[in-house]
RNA sequence: CGGGGUGUAGCGCAGCCCGGUUAGCGCGCGUCGUUCGGGACGACGAGGCCGAUGGUUCGAAUCCAUUCACCCCGACCA
């Protein structure tokens, strides 16, 4: 498998996909831009959605469910919504299909053509606070706190698997308060939630910060994101979270009565994370030897491969494998024991590896023998043979030390490709290298603007804890008040 | 939507320019045997209306026209 994966130094991108696909993560379909999960990519999701469902649901959050679509007319309540999302909507404008008279199979029924289009929803916010009209009437309805699992379309021109396909999985958190200030903090806090969740699951470093105007959601006044560094120096946001202040509440005439009986517009926030982050994922950790996957989101954490030549020895090395992979599951370790007969150990060390498992153990007659069992870590590549007693804690131990050592290599790598730039003809030469160009700005779209024409390079984001260091913009050498991040993104 | 490219077995490709009988190769797949501590080997075997439609011709994977799909580079984007 392997030898048939393209080098990261040979086409980034190629790699990219040939890893997605080959590792069994997921492939094109037969639908344009719409790309089919397979299993053990799904897996892998599922785990994210799993960590992140509890920490929704320990912030306070419910999970609900909204249509999938969206009256068009709703669009048009929210302009700068409307307008970000226009140009890649899928639209359903009829509702059955009949034989074609001349033999051609099926065709749309004109006579059942919908008195009002529906969209196939882009994100939720539209239909989701044309319900909560109904639902707040009073500030003792709020907060209201409500996150959704749920797919999206946005016809996007250009696909990738994972990073930007047609319709993609997500979870779109969409808030209910009082006050500006309390919606402030929701949107900080997932953002936090976001982050936590990037560096301690995905052991992927994130930089936390806000959205230059340009960049910012349609039809928010803020939006928090989280940004993370691919290996290839490019980019990629992992996360959003947007203050939207009274938008929504207005074109949805959303109010509530407050304590002191008057009748005030809600405060709104949402946020989402999608299966780009498996994208993240794979481009953050994995090597030309396949994935590398961190043990927390692993399906498979373990896996031991017999080594035998008889049927005998199979079941005696049977019997210890399933001792050992009863012993880690009691340590709440996933496990597989790689029974097949189908293949040999040398092909599955190899699969098992270009897969990412985190640590492979095996065990063969001289094992059995000497009472040890081969260790493999999948992050260094190493291996060792370790006593047999008390494997569990020591591979237990190991999970962690891979967990750790794959967000340390990812901030290594961060903090080697992050460049403080003071002159734009640095900056030129900087941006083709790749990376984050920490550089000043002087708050103005229109500069914003140029050096994304000239360079390809978009402001990823102005960062939370600002220095109150000032200087003079790299671009137009007006006067700047902080330095923000460059990049170019995915 | 502009510019470039590709459609032949599950995957990767050759054949096309210069039309000619049963359309090849590698990987993968199946059966059997020998193997098994880093991707095994041998023998036999299965698998194709050559993207679609129409035309030229005695004859089309090959020539012509139309069409569809996909990929890459731009504009758009989580």
């Amino acid at each position: 498998m392997a030898k048939d994966l393209t080098s990261r130094e040979d086409n980034y991108s190629q790699w990219y996909n040939d890893l997605v696909t080959k590792a069994g993560l997921a492939e094109n379909s037969a639908v344009r831009g719409c790309m089919v999960i397979k299993p053990y990519g799904y897996a892998i999701w599922e785990n994210m959605q799993a960590a992140l469902d509890k920490m929704f649901k320990d912030t306070g959050h419910e999970n609900a469910y909204f249509p999938l679509f969206i009256p068009k007319s709703f669009f048009s309540k929210e302009a700068s919504h409307v307008e970000g999302f226009a140009k890649e909507c899928a639209v359903v404008t009829h509702y059955r299909l009949k034989n074609d008279p001349n033999g051609g199979g099926v065709i749309v029924d004109e006579t059942a053509k919908l008195e009002e289009e529906l969209i196939v929803r882009p994100t939720s916010e539209t239909i989701i606070w044309n319900t909560y009209r109904d639902w707040i009437q009073s500030y003792r309805d709020l907060p209201l706190l409500i996150n959704q699992w749920a797919n999206v379309v946005r016809w996007e021109m250009r696909t990738r698997l994972f990073l930007r396909t047609a319709e993609f999985l997500w979870q779109e958190g969409h808030t209910a308060h009082a006050t500006q200030q309390e919606a402030i903090e929701e949107a900080e806090k997932m953002l936090n939630v976001y982050a936590d969740f990037a560096e301690n699951w995905m052991a992927i470093p994130v930089l936390k910060g806000v959205k230059s105007a340009n960049e910012r959601f349609a039809g928010a006044i803020e939006t928090y994101c989280i940004e993370a560094l691919m290996q290839d120096g490019k980019a990629l946001q992992a996360g959003t979270s947007h203050f939207l202040g009274q938008n929504f509440a207005k074109a949805f005439d959303v109010k509530f009565l407050s304590k002191e009986n008057k009748q005030e517009y809600v405060w709104a926030t949402s946020w989402g994370v999608s299966t780009r982050l498996m994208g993240a994922l794979v481009m953050t950790h994995s090597d030309d030897n396949g994935l590398v996957l961190p043990p927390k989101l692993a399906s498979v954490q373990v896996v031991i491969v017999p080594i035998y030549r008889t049927e005998e020895q199979f079941e005696a090395i049977t019997i210890k494998a399933l001792e050992i992979k009863k012993k880690l599951e009691e340590k709440g370790i996933r496990v597989k024991y790689d029974n097949r007969d189908t293949h040999k150990p040398g092909f599955k060390f190899s699969e098992w590896e270009f897969k990412g498992v985190p640590v492979r153990l095996a065990i063969g007659p001289r094992d059995l023998e000497n009472e040890t069992i081969e260790v493999a870590r999948r992050d260094t590549l190493e291996k060792e043979s370790l006593q047999m007693l008390n494997i569990e804690l020591k591979v237990e131990h190991l999970l962690e030390q891979i967990q750790k050592n794959l967000f340390q290599k990812a901030l290594d790598n961060r903090t080697l490709n992050t460049f403080k730039v003071d002159t734009w003809a640095e900056f030129l030469v900087q941006i083709e290298k790749g990376g984050f160009l920490v550089a000043h700005w002087d708050g103005t779209a229109e500069t914003e603007q140029k050096i994304k024409e000239e360079t390809k390079a978009t402001i990823r984001l102005i960062p939370l804890e600002q220095s109150t260091e000032t200087g003079k913009c790299i671009y137009s050498g007006a006067p700047s008040k902080a330095r923000v991040y460059f990049a170019r993104a995915y």
